[in-house]
DNA sequence: CGCACTCTTGAGCCGGATCAATGTACGTGG
DNA sequence: CCACGTACATTGATCCGGCTCAAGAGTGCG
């Protein structure tokens, strides 16, 4: 039987891959099926609790890690603990991507979270001898730019408030297209974490909640359950940047 | 008369690439001759007075700049009139990588600069055919994500003293291997950048110097020319993290 | 039930913002 | 030459948003 598959590949998509949302719209995409091959052989699927490691900030980075499904946050650590997230991975994007050898980050899963990784050089390997492998790398590093230059906007210049709202959009805007999904989701990391993100205390961000409550711009079912009310207000709050940069 | 060039063409560089620092550490070094001179061909040097803009935030960005000499900030603008620095562009950095159509930045001149631009297309091209000059602007992409990523960690958890210490160090830093530069340097931005780019005011940003200076660790020549007499305590001071991230 | 963990709420404080005045350097025109 | 204006920087006085410290509430689990 012959794959349906638009490269002239006979063979059929690894059974790993099959019905895998990362094939679909991560880096996997941009792979040809022999590559696909390739890769796959040496990869792990693994389904990791939350609070799991993938790698440590300093240490070296041998694998590289796709989301499938579930969050994972990366963290900056000072030596007198203090620790700031610089940025929070949602399916299906690629964890491990770094300059130097050592990973200047922490990444570590905020939720329950299955991935499929793989050895370091593998993909690079790939990546080497595929230039459309390398182009969607160079491209998804350069969106990571632009969001981590965005939530730099946020954390010089916008007030708790301010930052909350933005948080909040972006974490709708993070679930799927479904409208449903937007108004209404579960928040991927507990206040202390969001605090982190934010660069605020796990109590200014309980307080402005409230507040955003007490507006009713948002409704709480618990503390991970958010419904948006007023997106419209959210977005004014979060969002007053001349170029709604990403807006789509 | 041959070139001594490593590459087999036989042309000598481009009368335009003599001598210039970015052809031989910047993006133009993965190029072989042969790219060298196309890129040449459509490339315009000129000498760009303080404060002129190689893009702004919104705009499409149709060109890329390498800059020669000087420095450019990438600033990101809130529609009140909020700002903030996300970037400063030294030699020889590549300004106007992007990952969309639209600038997710305005690019400006902080100093006086010596650039070398060319059409947004034409490198591209040059990129697609020449798998050295993706992986160099890749490899450029990923070390901006991780300087971006230390920024945000000054910006949401140093206290004002420690950004200065901080803002200090990185100058420095950017200013050749040449020890007697990274002690005594001109500050590439005013006041008013300096507080944009650490997310503070001017007043708190002239405040922290006096402490500094005051202290001993610095001394000021005038308000642009600093001499780090302790570069010991300024580093403990901007730096508590674990990783001494691109310590070379 | 008690314990651990997370979240919320309150009271008070402090670091950095704001507002205002002054200082300094440098040009330009009388 | 000085008088004046402009841009930039410093310094002081005061204020306030978010931090700190502390107590209580909600939730889940052995």
């Amino acid at each position: 039987m012959m794959s349906r598959d638009s490269t002239s590949d006979p063979r059929p998509l690894p059974g790993l891959c099959v019905g895998c949302n990362v094939r679909a719209n991560g880096v996997c995409s941009a792979l040809g099926m022999d590559h696909l091959h390739e890769l796959s052989r040496h990869a792990k699927r693994s389904l990791l609790p939350s609070g799991k490691e993938l790698v440590m900030q300093g240490e070296a980075n041998e694998t590289y890690t796709n989301m499938v499904h579930g969050v994972v946050k990366l963290t900056k650590y000072m030596a007198d603990g203090r620790q700031q997230i610089v940025s929070l991975k949602f399916a299906p994007s690629l964890v491990g991507k770094c300059a130097h050898r050592e990973s200047a980050v922490s990444a570590l899963t905020a939720t329950e979270a299955q991935v499929c990784s793989f050895p370091r050089d593998v993909l690079e390997m790939i990546a080497s001898k595929s230039p459309a492998v390398e182009t969607r790398m160079h491209q998804q590093a350069l969106m990571e730019l632009d969001q981590a230059r965005e939530w730099m906007l946020a954390l010089g210049r916008k007030n708790a408030q301010e930052k909350l709202a933005t948080f909040l959009v972006m974490v709708a805007r993070s679930n799927s297209r479904n409208s449903q999904m937007r108004q209404q989701f579960q928040l991927p990391l507990n206040r202390t974490e969001i605090a982190d993100f934010l660069g605020l205390t796990i109590e200014t961000v309980s307080r402005q909640l409230t507040r955003l409550r007490q507006s009713n711009v948002i409704s709480l079912r618990d503390s991970r359950h958010v419904t948006i009310n007023d997106s419209r207000a959210l977005e004014l709050m979060s969002d007053h940047s001349l170029a709604q940069t990403l807006s789509h």
